[in-house]
DNA sequence: CAAATAATACTACTTAAAGTTGTGTTTGTC
DNA sequence: GACAAACACAACTTTAAGTAGTATTATTTG
């Protein structure tokens, strides 16, 4: 039985919440309390880490530990347990970025400007469809 | 705060589940390969546990990981299990929005703008504290 | 109920790996 | 193309995981 729980899982899933949350190795180093190095390792799978570290982690990326250890459990198994289901790359990004804005009002104007332009490329969608 | 995930919660935890399948210290030890004075140290709160070795344990235990870590922060229950933290209402509208976009190249432009005005914000807080 | 033995506790030591520091590479901005 | 931020990788240091050895406390059982 190889199967065990994988660091380099947890690594990586460190390391997709991190950028979601619109983080450097830097600045979730800074709000653990260790090197960017070793946060490093630990997205790499390089060290094991310990539970109370992957803890502080969790803290410091405002989400529960479980989600790191439950994800891990079920591996691929039941996916998509969210209403958004798996987050695409672009989404993340976009995610991420959205985070990095402060402002209110500036949030606020972009979610009407976006609407604005889905609602524009889907009426655009539907003429090609029918002329 | 002095909360953090408590080793010493855990390892009594572990003593409890041990002791609930009939096993000695040795016994778990011999399961999971290391000394029983280890084991000790893990029920004891004296060593950190590492989530592969907290996984071995579990296993070895015939208990899911998760039964460690859901038990440790036992409260609201798991909710939303996706590895990008809890979305907001403002998330959640943004991200339905972006995909009703299809058009691959309007997308990407979405993305370059959001990009632009996420760093601008940024940009002007920073001034914004010492000018 | 003492002697044998299993089970747990405590101490001191060794060693593996967590964690750091330093430097190089990539990437993006002015 | 200079500059800075974010990341990668190596070599070195230090902590604490893990071991071994001994003492103490339950359980048997003859």
């Amino acid at each position: 039985m190889e199967r065990e729980t994988d660091k380099r899982h947890i690594g990586s899933l460190i390391r997709i919440v991190r950028k979601a949350a619109g983080l450097s190795q830097m600045g979730l180093a800074e709000r653990v309390g260790i090197s960017y190095q070793q946060i490093q390792k630990y997205e790499k799978g390089v060290s094991d880490i310990s539970v109370s570290r992957l803890s502080q982690i969790a803290h410091a990326l405002n989400i529960p530990l479980s989600r790191f250890v439950l994800d891990e459990e079920r591996m691929m198994v039941s996916e998509s347990v969210s209403p958004y289901g798996t987050l695409s790359d672009n989404e993340i990004e976009l995610l991420s970025l959205f985070r990095r804005i402060k402002d209110k009002k500036l949030k606020d104007g972009f979610l009407i400007a976006i609407k604005s332009i889905a609602e524009l490329s889907e009426k655009r969608d539907k003429k090609r469809l029918k002329p």
